[in-house]
Order: structure tokens, then C-alpha cells, then sequence
DNA sequence: ATGACCATGTAATCCGTTACATGATTCG
DNA sequence: CGAATCATGTAACGGATTACATGGTCAT
């Protein structure tokens, strides 16, 4: 599994379930989302092969928190994991797949009111993502030099959404000409039937 | 699930479980993949759900093979998803997680190996992509004009993954550069430091 | 005959989501 | 007092991977 290596690396330093959780929601984490309920018992079960150890927090405000927090263990597991190299997963895009059966429809304009709609929706989330990153490096875009380690490849990670959706945009661009293109010479197939048509009849 | 209805999809021409599974395999659905222990029994649930019916092939050579058709049934319930606007799963890239966490390493020429590592798988995937892509179009990339409309869709779905993976080989270049400038100022900090410690000594 | 490939399936396990259950604190 | 938020969990279900089990055909 990877979200054990993933907790594993965002308790970087101390935390909760809570507290991770909200950092997956907040922009920082973005390539990877997990709910409460798979992530308490993923660190319940870590600490019962002893790569964490939790406390209970005397709450000074509000409710009482466990707090969980990386062993020696625990760490050298984490190294070994980044040391083992990229870990490729299986990608799997189900708009891909409706896209492919458009031709189903038989109906161009259903295909690009298609691409219009992800076109849209690819696109939120590149400005989410671009608004993340320019919290992180402050506008300071080019010269990374300025941030600490962990944000530097918290950074280069983002780019890679970035980098990644703008092609994703653009594609969208590219593929509504193409569909603008075969719907304008299907109607010209369309206009020169209907001409050979009236030559038929009229001849 | 989605699954389901790639199969219906896929299922433009009957066919058996074993001639989905190499149609994941070969190129043209590269944007899903399932094993053969998991498409045998959602084809039956499909069966049963009245989107598809079967019939056991006569071997005219070779083992009897189950062969799948959609239902009419089937047929509404496929132009249903396809009408309902892209549906945007969620993606967990765990190397970007391990880019993250480099910083634990502490060690500039990791992160650096990590993204040449990188490098090299995505630009495979990008070339079996490419090669893909180019047995649709037979080189005649551009004018997507002569190919049927089935193809057609199949290639700008291709194309999203060619560009995608082509920013994502560009990222990594970026990422590559950015890193070695880190090592530079790192080194230059260095010499700085072991300067000033001279000074000290001999001052 | 041996290995590669065709072909179909079941079982166990794991990963992830949704729904459910509980209770304290804080702010208006 | 009621709603929002903090905080921790369990249960049920569904989706995906890995391992297991079986047997036929075909080429060398």
C-alpha cells in the first residue's frame, strides 16, 4: 500500500488524524486525498508494527487528540521507501473511456459540448493548484532558492499538476478544432450529396 | 463504478472476456486496465443486470470461448453515462509523495536520481503512447479527417495522454535544473562557510 | 512431451468510500 | 440553545489485485 508510506511521510512532524487529514484538503498535499475513516486505522495498524507511537494529548481547548509520531522504525522504513524509486501507479481516466465511445452518439455537437464541459472542469482545478503554489513561493516564481527544503519539492511536486494540467487544457483546445473541423467537412459531405442528388434528378 | 460501464463501451462488438483483457492490453485503451479475475465476474453482473447477453461460442479451433453482446438495454444505459458529463475521478500519484518527502533524505543528488529515474519511465510510456498513436494515424497526424469516427475519438483520447505525459517529461527537465541550482548555491555556501572558518582560524 | 498461449473462472485479501455513532467545545 | 467545528472511531460495502485452479490447442 501507499497511504501507509504516505501518513509515514506527511508526519514529518507530530500530528493527528484530524490534522492530517485537513492538510490533505488543504492545497499543499494535493496528489493524494484519503477520508478519517481510512486514515485512523492505516495509523492504528502502523503503530501496532511499531513504525509509530501515539500519546494522548491533555487538551488545553477542546476535545482530547491523539497524537502520533514517527519511531526510529518507522523512519527507516520511510527512507527505504524513498530510496526504492518512483513508485508508478495504474492511472485510470473514465473520461478518456466516455470520450472514446462519443462516437456512439453520432453526434459531434455532443462531442464538443463534451470537451467544453472537462475543458471547464480541468481547468478550476489548474487555477486551484496555481493559487496553491503561488502561496507557497509568494509570487516569487523562477528563483526557488528562498524556501527550505521541504517547500522546494513541495513546489516541484505542484508543478507537476500545473505542467500537467495546462497540457491537459490545451488538449481540450486542440481536440474542439478538430471537432469543429469534421463537423464544417461533414456538412460539406452533407451539401455536395444533396447536390448530386439534385443532378440525378434533374438529369 | 466505472469498470462497468468500460466494458459496455468496449463491448461495441461482441466479444469475450479474454478479447477485452488484450484490448487493454494493445494500445488503444491505455486510459484503463483491469485483470481478467475482475472482468469475468462484472461481465456476469452485467449478464444478470440485463446489459448483456452471452452465448458459448462453437470452437471452430481452439477452447469455447463466452462471447458478451449489449442489450438494447445496455445500449440506453451506455448513452445515459456518456450524456452525463465527464466524470473526473480522483489521481494518487505516490512519487509525487516521495518527491515531497525527498527532504528527509537530505540529500540534493537523491532528488536529483529520483527525477532522472522518473525521467526515463514516463518518456517509455510516452513513446509506447507515440507509437500507439502513430498505428492509428499511420503517420498522418494533423488531419484526422480520413479516419472513421470511432478512430477518431480513440486518437484525441491518445493525445491527451501524449500531451500530458510530454509536459510531465518537460517537468522533469525543469525540476532537474532547479535541483542542480540548489546543489550550486549549496556548494557555494560551503566554500563560503570553510572561507570564513579559514579567516577565523588564521584571524 | 514441453512450453507458449488460449480461455474461463473462484477465493482471499486489500484498498477506499459511504454511512453510522458519539461526544466535547465554541461562537453567536 | 443551536449550529459549526473539533475529534475519534466502527461497520458495511464495493472495487481492484494477487493467488489459485483448470483444461484445451498448437508449434517445435
Amino acid at each position: 500500500m501507499s497511504l501507509e508510506h504516505i501518513l509515514l511521510g506527511m508526519l514529518h512532524v507530530p500530528a493527528s488524524g484530524y490534522d492530517i487529514k485537513s492538510d490533505f484538503s488543504q492545497g499543499t498535499r494535493y496528489f493524494w486525498s484519503a477520508e478519517l475513516s481510512q486514515i485512523y486505522p492505516v495509523l492504528q495498524k502502523l503503530e501496532t508494527r511499531g513504525w509509530l507511537k501515539s500519546r494522548i494529548e491533555p487538551p488545553t481547548k477542546g476535545p482530547p487528540r491523539r497524537v502520533y509520531d514517527r519511531t526510529a522504525k518507522g523512519r527507516r522504513e520511510l527512507i527505504g521507501w524513498l530510496n526504492a524509486g518512483p513508485q508508478m501507479g495504474t492511472e485510470r481516466f473514465a473520461y478518456l473511456g466516455q470520450l472514446c465511445f462519443m462516437h456512439e452518439l453520432n453526434d459531434m455537437e455532443a462531442s464538443s459540448k463534451f470537451m467544453l464541459d472537462l475543458k471547464v472542469r480541468l481547468g478550476e482545478f489548474l487555477a486551484w493548484l496555481r493559487q496553491a503554489e503561488s502561496e507557497l513561493t509568494r509570487g516569487g516564481t523562477e528563483d526557488l532558492d528562498n524556501l527550505n527544503s521541504e517547500d522546494f519539492h513541495v513546489v516541484l511536486a505542484m508543478r507537476m499538476g500545473i505542467h500537467s494540467l495546462g497540457a491537459k487544457v490545451r488538449w481540450c483546445d486542440e481536440s474542439l478544432e478538430q471537432i469543429d473541423n469534421r463537423r464544417q467537412s461533414s456538412k460539406m459531405k452533407d451539401r455536395e450529396s444533396t447536390a448530386k442528388r439534385k443532378e440525378v434528378r434533374s438529369g
